[in-house]
RNA sequence: CGCGGGGUGGAGCAGUCUGGCAGCUCGCGUGGCUCAUAACCACGAGGUCCCGGGUUCAAAUCCCGGCCCCGCAA
């Protein structure tokens, strides 16, 4: 083992604004990173420009090895190899690592997870705990395995979710959290000082993917899971209904919602919108979601009040 | 040339198809009413109808070109 953690060669992989926090920490402690591993980058937009995403743009400006295989084929695993890596670390990457890949690094492979790992494995697990109404979370440093978040668990920490906290918010907390956990990790792992603990499967519990259409709005949810949605979903894929207007379905973006108003007097049908003294409200099968802001398609983002004043027989329509 | 919606007083919209007085809901200002108001009444200010060209007696509206905003898709 390197007695300077500095000179511990170091391939960091990932890809979300989550994995780009992780490395700026470690980039922060002078590790000694010889590679980035991130997703390829990804035509977006009206326009089809490619835009690189924070992971990338963060290993540019430092002056990083960029990899970004489509897949570890015997090329890229020989490339990887080259680079002679004491430990790997990575963090929303958003690819599987094949077993072989696993063996390469002496000092193993670690993941960050934002999440109570056995809780939550998979690929959405920000998401997830707040779509669930879970009052904490937190985030595990683990060794990966061959299995999708499996493997054995270095260090944990918690963290309170705010009744009123959104996805972007949370995930800013628990990338501060994991980075300062993992930089002690790193540490006591290379130093012998953390051994593994086994996860206890039978704890364990799993997430999807996050879709596009989950983010439409089922008016017969309890309005309580409404909010949590829009919470977890505020900034990818967001929240959207449909509005019948001169015979077509416009796409209604909710892209900000109130608290809920929990009146059992209010029966109106499943997602008939209506005015609450000067809010304006939409039905739910159980208590009532307050819009604030919403934008309909091929329109900019608007005040409640705004859309009403242009758009006068929303009030009393039913969304789909 | 991936598909589609849009640009009209400070905000949001209608009017465009079928060319003919610049309209609606708000906001703003002044006055009134009220114990009171995101309430009500009266009056009022505020517009190069995105830009450029064309057609026409006449263009927000029709034709050509350009700029900008947005939804979908990826």
């Amino acid at each position: 083992m390197p007695k300077n953690l500095t000179e511990t060669r170091l391939v960091f992989m990932g890809t979300t604004s989550f994995a780009d926090a992780i490395l700026n920490s470690l980039l922060d402690e002078k590790y000694n990173i010889v590679g980035v591993y991130t997703q390829p980058d990804k035509r977006v937009g009206r326009r089809q420009e490619i835009r690189k995403n924070a992971v990338k743009i963060t290993a540019e400006k430092d002056n990083l090895d960029i990899f970004q295989p489509e897949k570890f084929d015997a090329a890229a695993t020989n490339k990887l190899k080259n680079l002679k890596p004491d430990l790997i670390i990575t963090a929303a990457y958003g690819k599987i690592l094949p077993k072989e890949i696993l063996e390469i690094p002496k000092h193993k492979c670690l993941n960050v997870h934002a999440s109570l790992l056995p809780k939550y494995r998979g690929p959405s697990p920000i998401h997830n705990a707040i779509l669930a109404g879970e009052k904490e979370t937190g985030t595990t440093i683990m060794l990966m395995d061959s299995g999708i978040d499996t493997g054995d668990i270095l260090s944990q920490k918690k963290i309170a979710i705010q009744s009123d906290d959104l996805h972007p918010l949370l995930q800013g907390k628990l990338a501060d959290l994991s980075s300062a956990l993992l930089i002690n990790t790193i540490r006591g792992w290379l130093s012998g000082e953390i051994k593994p603990e086994k996860q206890d499967d039978s704890e364990a519990t799993y997430c999807q993917m996050i879709k596009k259409e989950d983010g439409h709005v089922l008016w017969s949810d309890e309005a309580q899971s409404i909010y949590n949605k829009y919470r977890a979903f505020y900034h990818w894929p967001g929240m959207f209904s449909f509005w019948e207007r001169n015979g077509s379905n416009l796409r209604l973006k909710l892209s900000k919602i109130g608290a809920i108003k929990n009146n059992p007097q209010s029966r109106h049908h499943l997602g008939e919108i209506f005015e609450i003294s000067d809010k304006v409200g939409v039905q739910t099968s159980e208590g009532v979601v307050i819009l604030e802001e919403v934008q309909l398609e091929g329109k900019n983002k608007l005040d409640i009040r705004n859309f009403i004043n242009g758009y006068p027989d929303f009030v009393g329509s039913i969304l789909k």
